[in-house]
DNA sequence: TCGGGGTGTTGATTCAGATCAATTCCAAAA
DNA sequence: TTTTGGAATTGATCTGAATCAACACCCCGA
């Protein structure tokens, strides 16, 4: 849609913002973006890497598929953020699926255009480092949490995180919608959706939050952030 | 105790193998080695890095801990692995700590020096960008893993893994040594103590392997392969 | 208006693994 | 040798979450 970066990626994607002189207009040239609709396929685990990608808009999630073929989804990836990196950079096949969880638009930067501008700035290089390091914190505390929390206390926090990207974060009262199915979440926190509704109804006669289809509405949000800390109770 | 990387880093760490020119004299100069005994920390959480680590001997524990104090082993570094690159290329302080789990020696490369040469040469950064990858497919694994797999399965992949360093890969029995104590077994697939135990007793008695102190004997190591490749029993 | 399929909810039951509580084992120190 | 303290094992019991099985809801197309 948009012919040029400056009003996505540039702004957005912290990637993209090292890239100086002609690695912009390169940037800008080559990249391709693509509507999708909720459920496509970005890529599957095994594929080899085409290119790194940045979503524009929608939700894309990361998901990854066992033999038995119980599927966890491992992150989500937000507008302006880019994904499919690693396995680009590395020259490794895909260690997990990318899929649409919102219909957006995502863009496409050819895998040729990426090394390019990959060997010619070491900063482009170094901002992949970072997000990367960010996503590795992520999986180790995902790993910590899955091993030491309960189920109860896992989907707290994960509402904490979405209600962390609503800026209402000083008033107590805090709204929100949902990202995505009730049975994503289930799977991001690693349960079973009876167990998710289960969770979310207990949570709910405790008064803590209210659930209404997708749309969440904290009465308290430092009551529920207290409760995320676990069973540590003062 | 080396006083040059030729018989340590530059052979066996896939990082520092890359560096060129002056940079390999800057390495040698700047490296410091010590000795650690077990249970020694090299770095806690929320610790600023002062340098990269690299394991020439013994063996290092990479663990993080919960307000609980739960703690989890995340994974192992062994001799000629490097770790702690990644708080120090990316400026933030360590979102782990790191302790020695077997007495070794441990090499350190000042912050500076690492900076210099990471400015120096791009390929260096590349090399512990892949580094970081590899490790975060594996965290992927992991969360997959304690997400879907039962204890028993866990800890049976587990065997395998330190059984595919054994060279003895293609005869069907195998015998290993277990690198870390039943504790630090039990935090590194997530389950207490006590199920570990009742998971070996298992083990041993279906046969599958037979355990003496840190000795293991897998007498049929494709059966055990097999075992560990979850329910999924053909 | 009536299905019909996907998504979510609810209930009954089971089970893996945690927890609590003793021992036993073992290696290093005295 | 005895002591001692951490590591490992074992048993009894409890419980959180999975599993199995219906059922409710809701949006869409016929």
């Amino acid at each position: 849609m948009d012919k040029s970066c400056s009003n996505c990626a540039h702004r957005q994607a912290a990637e993209w913002s090292v890239l100086e002189g002609a690695n912009v207009a390169h940037m800008d040239d080559a990249r391709r973006s693509r509507g999708f609709l909720a459920g496509e396929a970005i890529y599957h685990e095994g594929d080899e890497a085409t290119g790194v990608y940045c979503v524009s808009s929608g939700l894309v999630g990361i998901r990854k598929v066992d033999a038995d073929g119980e599927s966890v989804l491992l992150r989500l990836v937000r507008p302006g953020q880019t994904f499919g990196y690693r396995s680009l950079l590395t020259g490794t096949p895909h260690g997990v699926s990318a899929e649409v969880l919102k219909e957006g638009r995502i863009c496409h930067v050819p895998a040729a255009t990426v090394h390019r501008m990959a060997a010619d700035s070491p900063a482009l290089v170094m901002a992949f480092f970072r997000h990367l390091a960010r996503d590795m914190a992520e999986a180790e505390n995902k790993v910590m949490e899955t091993v030491t929390a309960s189920c109860r206390v896992r989907f707290l926090r994960l509402l904490v995180a979405f209600g962390g990207e609503t800026d209402s974060d000083e008033g107590t009262r805090v709204r929100l919608e949902l990202p995505v199915s009730r049975q994503d979440i289930a799977s991001l926190i690693g349960v079973r959706s009876e167990t998710m509704s289960r969770v979310i109804r207990a949570i709910e006669n405790e008064g803590l939050a209210h659930f209404k289809g997708r749309h969440v509405d904290i009465p308290d949000a430092r009551r529920l952030a207290d409760e995320s800390f676990g069973s540590l109770a003062a």
